[in-house]
DNA sequence: CAATCTAATTACGGCTCCGTAATGAGCAGG
DNA sequence: CCTGCTCATTACGGAGCCGTAATTAGATTG
């Protein structure tokens, strides 16, 4: 993977963009994927406020979210036992699949930029 | 920009969303961005059953968008006096410096992806 | 020129998200 | 134990988007 031009970034971002409205899979917010983002490449364990202070966004916002990816099956919650005002945040095979085919996905469309 | 591999992809646009959501820049939906994006890279003209059709959503869908990127300064609506039934979509300033730095930004994030 | 077709918008009821503020539950120190 | 603190959630009113259906305005055809 070398230089991206603003240009080449944009199209992608485009195409990309495009794929996800036409698939009718359920389209996150930008809030809510970068949410499920953190959750599956960053390091565990991962705290609603962890999570609300890494995104910079209230703590109400991280519960919703995890309430709609939660029903979607990305994500499951699992309270802390040291800690049981903690609630750890926990990946699932179906959350895994799904970031799975977004990243073939954009990586896809990547080649098709010149 | 050669091969991006799906983790790579993933990464990158995990860092983009991140991006997105610490700007305070107001930030559209998937919806709108896609519509935007085809406004300022596809050849116009543009017309609202043109972008419905081509991102194979309702046209009110399209009317709601412009209605809201309109009030952003991004898009402006002018009436096609050939067949005054067509309404013409146009691009900005602001709207095409807005896309500049989104393309800037992702292509600083992928820069950073090894 | 009336009937018909087409483009875009508006209306409407429903759903989700937002931010602030209040609430519930668990830990910790004296 | 009880007071104070922290974590997460819920409550609430407001705003935006959704899809379907109706509406407005303009073109077209016989």
């Amino acid at each position: 993977m070398v230089a991206l031009k603003a240009g080449q970034a944009l199209s992608l971002w485009h195409k990309a963009m495009l794929a996800q409205v036409h698939d009718d899979a359920p389209d996150l917010t930008t809030r809510q994927m970068a949410i499920l983002l953190t959750i599956y490449l960053d390091q565990p364990p991962h705290t609603v406020r962890g999570l609300a202070s890494h995104l910079n966004v209230t703590k109400p916002v991280i519960t919703r979210a995890l309430d709609t990816m939660g029903i979607m099956g990305f994500v499951k919650r699992r309270r802390d036992e040291r800690d049981r005002r903690n609630v750890l945040i926990q990946r699932t095979v179906q959350g895994s699949e799904y970031l799975e085919n977004l990243g073939i996905l954009i990586s896809n469309e990547a080649d098709k930029v010149i």
